[in-house]
This record gives C-alpha cells, sequence and structure tokens, in this order.
DNA sequence: GTTCCGCATGAATCGATAG
DNA sequence: ACTATCGATTCATGCGGAA
C-alpha cells in the first residue's frame, strides 16, 4: 500500500495522478465540475474545451487503475440557449479512444431535483454514473449491494393507502427503526442500473456534489475492505467519507483550498461504521390516476 | 389536412414518408428496431451500421415535421460483448449535423423491471426518450401533463406520529387533518424529465416496443386534439391507439406484416376517451435500509 | 422532550436588459 | 450580433424556532 494513501491533497488532482505508480488504485470514482460558461465559477471549464480539458485526467487514471478496476463519473451535462450539449457524450466517444471499455450508464434518479419552470423543458431530474473499466473482466460484488424488496413492497404497498405508505416509508426512512427487522427477514434481490436517492442537504454551508450514498453504493459493488478509493475531484470530501465508513483506503485531490478545508473537516470525523446502511436501488412504487 | 391520414402503411416507411408534403407532421414519436446483431430479429439491424441504416429516416422526418414540431425517439444500446454500444450517442451527433436540435434526453425509468444480473451489470432498467426538434421554438404545452403533487404526502405526513396522525384523521373524519390543508391548493406540479411507467406485459411473444402511457404521454406534451401524429415504425399500433384515444389524428408504417395486422386490429377497437388517464412521472418513494 | 411549521436553499435555465 | 448580468420561476428537504 502506498504511503500516500488515506490523504488529502491540495491542488491539481494531475499532479497527484502522475505521481501514482501504474495499476495502483482499486476503484475511481468522481464528480468533476460540471462545464459552464461563468467564468467565476469554480473549476469553471467552458463547454466546448471540456473533453479536451478532461481527457487528461481520464488518461492517468486509466494508467494508475488496476487492471481490474473501475472508473466511475458521475457527470450531466447542461442545456444552454435551448439545446442539451454534447460534450458529455463526446466524451464518452474519446475515452473509449483512450482504451476505456464504456460498460455501463447507471442513472442516478434524483429525487428532489433543482425547482423552475421552463417553456421547452422540464426540471432535470437525473445524472449519468458512467461505468468504465480497464477490462471486461474486472471486479465487481453484486451480492454487497443487494436490496431488500421487490415482491414484498409491491405486494404489501399496493394495498395500503397513500398515508399508510407515507407512514411506513418515514418508519423505514428515518433510520433504524424497529422496522428494520421487518426487511431482515425478507428476501433480497439485486437492484437494477437506476438509482434513486435524493441530494443532500442543502443548509449545510457548501453542499456535496453528491449524496454520500451514490459513492457508498458503487465502492461497496468494486471494492472491499482495505481497498484503494481514488476521487480527482474530491469537493467536500464525500467520497474519502464514504471510504473511511466502510472501510477502505481513500486518496483525494481537491483544488479549491475553501472546499480542501471542509473535506479535511469531514473525513477528521469521520469514523468506520459496524454496519453501514445504504440508500440504495429503488423499488416501491406509485400509482397515479 | 392530408387524406392519407389515420391510415397504416404496409411497407417501409421511408416510401411513406416519401410521400407525404413537407412541414405535414406534427409530432413524430417511435421506438425502432433495436440494432442487433441476430439476423433472425424483427427489423434487425447490425450495430455498427446502425446510424447508417437509420438517419435517411430522421432525414425525411426533419423534413415532414411542421418547424414547430417535435420528434420523440425512444432507444437503448445494447450491451454487447460486455460493453455498452455507442450508436445512439453516435446517431444524436449525426442527426445534429442533419439540423436537429437535441432539445433533451427524458429517461423513461422501467417501474416493474424485475431485477436480475450478470456477472458485470445488473438489470436494465431505463431508456432513453430523445427529444429533437426542427426549431428552437416548439409548442409545448406543459399543462397538460401536470402531475398530482409528488410527495406531499410523504414530505408533510412523514413527520406525523402514529397517534398524531389518528388524531388529525378523527378530528376532521375523512382526509388528512387541516394541518394538511396547506397542501391541498398545490394539487398538481410539474413533472421531471423522467417518466416512472410500467412497461406492458407482451402477450404473443411479441416484444413490447414502449408502454401506452409513454407516447400517451408525449401526445399531450407536443400536440393538440386534431393534431398529426406519425410513427414510422409503429409495431403493434400503440402509437396510433395513444393518438385515437387523445382524439389526435395518426399516421404509421409498419414492414411486418404480422404487426400490420396487429396494429390494424388494435386500431379498429380504439375509441376516443372522454378522459385519459395516463401514468406519469413518479413520485413516491421507497428508501431502504 | 416531541411535534409542527416557516423559511432558506440548491451542479438550473431562460428571456430580457445592458454594454 | 455577441457576451455579461439579473430576475423570475419552482419544489423537496432539513434546520431551527415555536407550540
Amino acid at each position: 500500500m502506498n504511503e500516500q494513501v488515506d490523504t488529502l491533497f491540495l491542488g491539481d488532482s494531475i499532479e497527484l495522478l502522475r505521481s501514482l505508480p501504474d495499476n495502483s488504485v482499486d476503484f475511481v470514482i468522481t464528480s468533476p465540475p460540471y462545464a459552464d460558461n461563468r467564468k467565476s465559477t469554480y473549476q469553471g471549464v467552458s463547454m466546448d474545451q471540456y473533453v479536451q480539458w478532461f481527457t487528461p485526467y481520464t488518461a492517468e487514471i486509466l494508467r494508475v487503475l488496476k487492471t481490474d478496476g473501475s472508473f466511475v463519473l458521475n457527470i450531466k451535462e447542461r442545456a444552454e440557449n435551448g439545446e442539451r450539449q454534447t460534450y458529455v457524450i463526446e466524451l464518452i466517444l474519446e475515452m473509449k479512444r483512450q482504451g476505456w471499455y464504456w460498460i455501463e450508464e447507471y442513472i442516478w434518479h434524483k429525487k428532489n431535483c433543482y425547482p423552475g419552470k421552463w417553456p421547452n423543458r422540464f426540471r432535470d431530474a437525473w445524472e449519468r454514473c458512467l461505468h468504465f473499466a480497464k477490462a471486461k473482466k474486472f471486479r465487481m460484488f453484486q451480492d454487497d449491494v443487494m436490496v431488500p424488496v421487490g415482491n414484498w413492497a409491491d405486494s404489501r404497498l399496493r394495498h395500503l393507502s397513500d398515508t399508510d405508505q407515507a407512514r411506513d416509508e418515514s418508519r423505514v426512512g428515518s433510520g433504524f427503526g424497529k422496522n428494520v427487522s421487518n426487511w431482515l427477514d425478507r428476501d433480497f434481490v439485486y437492484p437494477t442500473n437506476v438509482l434513486y436517492m435524493a441530494t443532500e442537504s442543502s443548509n449545510r454551508g457548501h453542499s456535496a456534489s453528491f449524496p454520500i450514498g451514490l459513492p457508498t453504493w458503487f465502492i461497496k459493488l468494486f471494492t472491499r475492505p482495505g481497498d484503494l478509493v481514488l476521487d480527482p475531484f474530491i469537493g467536500s470530501g464525500t467520497t474519502a467519507v464514504a471510504a473511511i465508513r466502510l472501510g477502505r483506503h481513500y486518496l483525494g485531490a481537491e483544488l479549491n483550498h475553501e472546499y480542501y478545508q471542509l473535506a479535511d473537516e469531514a473525513i477528521s470525523v469521520a469514523q468506520p461504521a459496524i454496519e453501514d446502511l445504504t440508500i440504495t436501488s429503488r423499488s416501491v412504487v406509485q400509482r397515479f390516476v
């Protein structure tokens, strides 16, 4: 294990990446700064230069990733001047030219997305979680992200009124109520490639780009305890906290000093969890009129 | 209105399209045959030729579509040999070169997709609904697809304890306590770009393209009664039935004789609905442990 | 100590206005 | 014509003060 492990790097992650040996990282997950026209934005990168800006990072990630490792990229293209931009799909094509395999596209279906109304589109409630790998054979621990449910929720909740449903949900969702025991003896099933979870709290100063449930889910899916997880754009430290809680090592980089400090604080109070409870892919159902 | 309206065409839709005048169709929605390597499949087109095969159709659709019309393309790339294929995103880029505007990517999140798994991926629970337009100004009737306020039940009732809820309910007698009355005037909200609806059970072994709720939703969003809706790969007639029920005119083409007859039968029994019932974008949620 | 309600706040986008 | 800035719009969520 590299001695740099479990540290935050303040600066451009390209430097951190170049300092790492080949095939040394088990898993990479990140949510890079999204393309933006406003120059003043945090690490804002203009849309027409996005692929060109980002591919040096993906080239280094490809080098440092272990042969059986995975890279999950959380990203979503902006709508600008009435059109959805194309830099993300162009990035996929370019990364394949670099040698990446585009294994899958998971969808993060956002429970609470940004409000607003426009004449030509609705609120954007989803983001891409692109799964790339260095080889077609990669490590994937599907049993570790199984979800309780399916038939139980379907058949049971179908007969509940809305209030009953809400009440039941609150019991389960709010944590660790006694209802959890009801779930434990139910069958667990494999999830789908759609993850349904809320964005994270907005009141705490800086908000994380993705909710901690997102890196948690993928870390469980693609690594084992003791593995090394890298996030080259770690922001407020969400990925590192998820890794710590799951007993994995982390490595992160952050260019912005303010975010670096936030991440540092978040990491300093993070503890491995005895048992982690993660929001995972969805299953229960709403029928409207 | 063209005299061909409200008819099915048996044959390659490129012929039907070429017979139509410029700017004569209000809305096009289709789910074309997916790329497939197996020759025996219904209209199977091999993946490496998919863009080349499909763009002549999109060129004609661009021509016959009215200037303020829309085109919704329901499609999902297959995973083949361990990788997600790229022909769909290449198609987007090519259609933009043809002159299309890529307005938005809606996600059809499949409701009753039973969990399953392969060694390297989970069950695919979503498909793309790509929204293209001929101009940046197009007709869109957002109020016609508003949904019951999604989460009022779980957002406010969530925090009520069982006893309090019982007390409130008994006090008012029916429905929810008056403390919820604030929310009663917010009955409907605008949906998001994620449509959460069930797949339809395909009988007789025919691959059902999309559930009728899908074209129904988009037809309501992009057309008015009396408008003309075109589906160049109409399959078992779902788009036509949706159009009829909504009081729109239809025009469809189908190459396969068996499907043509299925569509013909379905259309013959379809009636305009007094009030249509549509499954719309999702709202209630289940959280797991 | 609980429960309830007001309020601020988001990885947003568009159109209008100003330079 | 093209860029930069600002206001309007909208809704799920969590926090904190009040009951």
